[in-house]
DNA sequence: TTGTACGCGTTATCAC
DNA sequence: GTGATAACGCGTACAA
């Protein structure tokens, strides 16, 4: 692969595939002579005749200038190509890098397919971006001595912000502890010292099991997001459900667990829609049950994309839904491809969500303590929820 | 919204939502007193008995110190509390940032949702990340007087990708380069200076278009990505075509209609699921067809996504795929929900274009010239194509 | 192997 | 409204 096939507008020397050894990209660079050297603040100034105090004032706009002398800046700036202050210099100076760093679950490909999370992150970036703040991405990871992990200790950043959970003894939390940096957690990981933001994921589950209860059903089969980082797939035994969950797949367990007790508790390496399908055929393809008590007739899914995929392979079982199977999640986010099923679900306030972790960052950069803030989800019912079969 | 209705484990004082006025993020932090501030590298120095320079040493590994020395530096580093030298001064000394802006479209709610946006992404983040670079989330943006955009003028970067295409006359690309800042785009803007990385757009979609050609369809419509970023739905005149479109969007376009003559071409605001299943009801609804010579038999969409959409209007209409319409992709993602269907679509090297992207950051980062790279594309023959009616 | 000296480019403070 | 000065915290030639 990389073969180069089409025209080759530049000179292709030296280019993809890269030679064999290159120098670290954060290497210095190298000191260029005088000639050459990208003009400073001072040049500016000199060039303008004030000093760098005021032409710094005509950029920040943080002091009284001369409307005149701003001109005379300005011109002076053009005229010798400088596009504004360094960033890297005034974030030294001011003591703040404008920057927040955000935890995504460990394969952004996977997290980002899921419209929860890239709503949510689109609503905290547009949020944060407002306050002109910019994002920068930190891919989860256990491993803490891969590059990957450096950036948690290297990178300049006023705050981190956990948007898609972590758990309390994430070795990347500790670093970034360490540092000092504000930390913000979404659905967790719920640290002392970390400001919180979540929806009420228990109630919201009880209500869940509550309706299907209501329903009629009484073999309920729940299937989880992921417990842990760890790729583990199917049932949710008790000696795993000691060790500690993320919070929200903890909480959303045992809201249904507050209403009824599960005949099936499976857990999906991945929340994908795929990974829900192989959950559902886990739990549902045998007519006698995974208990052997009969097969469920009502599944709760942890997410709406978990549940989209149960919702196809009761298709592919030829299970109705909800006929023979009804089918909850968790989220309420629009899977416009379900049609035309619409899922019975848990809307979260996404917007007001990435609203309050906005706050959540700017309150701690404002010198605020940390804060916890916990929203309403409501029950949607749509098309996916019915009577127990025989009811 | 924003109601506390959960525990809350912290002082809400002050929380969320905020008071009315709070002072701007970036403001400069208030100088801490002398005992509580910080220690820095000269502290540490100072503890261990040894000179700042050592000290530095120690952290960065740069430069020789006896085992024994660095012991002392890095003990009396965790008796000081002190995590490590300050990113920013380090960033500033070196001359590099260590941070690459990476542009996606507008919305990233919408573009993540695309599986190629978020796998290439997915593939860009992971092969810098391996580099020590980390990632800065740079929304698309029109309007150059917001606060988004101030990003692209203020945030440290060493380079920037356009992800997702950008247009030559985005004028947030002259900002970028006004400063200096190398860029690369992936699938545009093909402006000189700039890397670009690409796929064969132009022959792969002519090669679609023969494909449908060899199957006897004479009628095939063409559903478009986003020409501009202006909102603009609906047939794409001459007019609009006169206007520089996207390139990856334009070059598809052009390989359909080196082989054939599409009876319509439907622009789409967002390359979205539902919008390429709006199109196609605007293009399929009518028997007559929409030019009036009779329904296309086939739809030629410029990404997977929006030819699920296609698919699934199709289902909406009552028309076979692909008895009545056969439907073309473009992307070769996994659409797992779109069972039973397989798309015929063509397959872009998605890994091979995001390590493409690193290479060229990481050659311009090293000094090299700018490269331009382009990659083959195959058309995977799935189930969502066939005969044309009636052969 | 360690220490000295300097500069990276900016901005807050204060005096004028 | 403007200018001088002093940091901000660190990396790196170079000398010792």
């Amino acid at each position: 692969m990389l073969r180069q096939t089409g025209p080759v507008a530049n000179p292709p020397a030296g280019g993809c595939p890269p030679t064999t050894r290159r120098p670290s990209p954060i290497a210095p660079v190298p000191r260029p002579a005088r000639a050459t050297r990208r003009p400073t603040l001072a040049d500016v100034a000199a060039a303008a005749g004030v000093s760098a105090s005021t032409a710094s004032l005509a950029f920040s706009g943080a002091g009284p200038v001369a409307v005149a002398t701003r001109e005379r800046v300005l011109a002076a700036a053009r005229g010798l190509g400088y596009a504004g202050p360094d960033p890297t210099a005034a974030s030294l100076r001011r003591g703040r890098s404008g920057v927040v760093g955000v935890v995504v679950g460990e394969r952004l490909r996977d997290a980002f397919r899921d419209p929860y999370v890239a709503t949510l992150l689109d609503g905290v970036v547009d949020a944060l971006a407002g306050e002109g703040l910019a994002i920068l991405l930190l891919p989860m990871t256990h491993d803490l001595s891969g590059a990957p992990a450096e950036q948690y200790r290297t990178a300049a950043m006023d705050a981190v912000v956990f948007a898609t959970g972590g758990l309390p003894d994430d070795p990347a939390l500790a670093v970034v502890r360490d540092r000092g940096v504000p930390v913000v957690s979404i659905e967790g990981p719920d640290v002392p010292g970390a400001s919180l933001v979540r929806v009420d994921d228990r109630t919201g589950s009880r209500e869940a099991a509550e309706h299907l209860l209501a329903l009629g059903h009484e073999r309920v089969a729940v299937v989880t997001m992921p417990w842990r980082l760890d790729g583990h797939e199917g049932a949710l035994g008790s000696r795993r459900r000691r060790l500690r969950g993320f919070a929200d797949c903890t909480a959303r367990l045992a809201g249904v667990e507050d209403a009824l007790r599960p005949v099936a508790v499976h857990e999906c390496a991945t929340n994908a829609v795929e990974h829900g399908r192989r959950a559902a055929h886990a739990v549902l393809a045998d007519p006698a049950g995974p208990a052997g008590r009969g097969r469920p007739t009502a599944v709760v899914a942890q997410s709406d994309v978990l549940a989209a995929g149960v919702v196809q392979a009761c298709g592919e079982l030829g299970l109705a839904v909800p006929g023979d199977v009804s089918v909850v999640g968790f989220d309420g986010v629009d899977l416009p491809w379900l049609r035309p099923h619409a899922l019975t679900t848990l809307v979260q306030p996404v917007a007001d969500k990435a609203r309050a972790t906005a706050d959540a960052v700017l309150g701690r950069l404002g010198g605020g303590e940390p804060t916890d803030v916990t929203l309403p989800v409501h029950l949607r019912t749509g098309t996916t929820t019915g009577p127990a079969p025989g009811r």
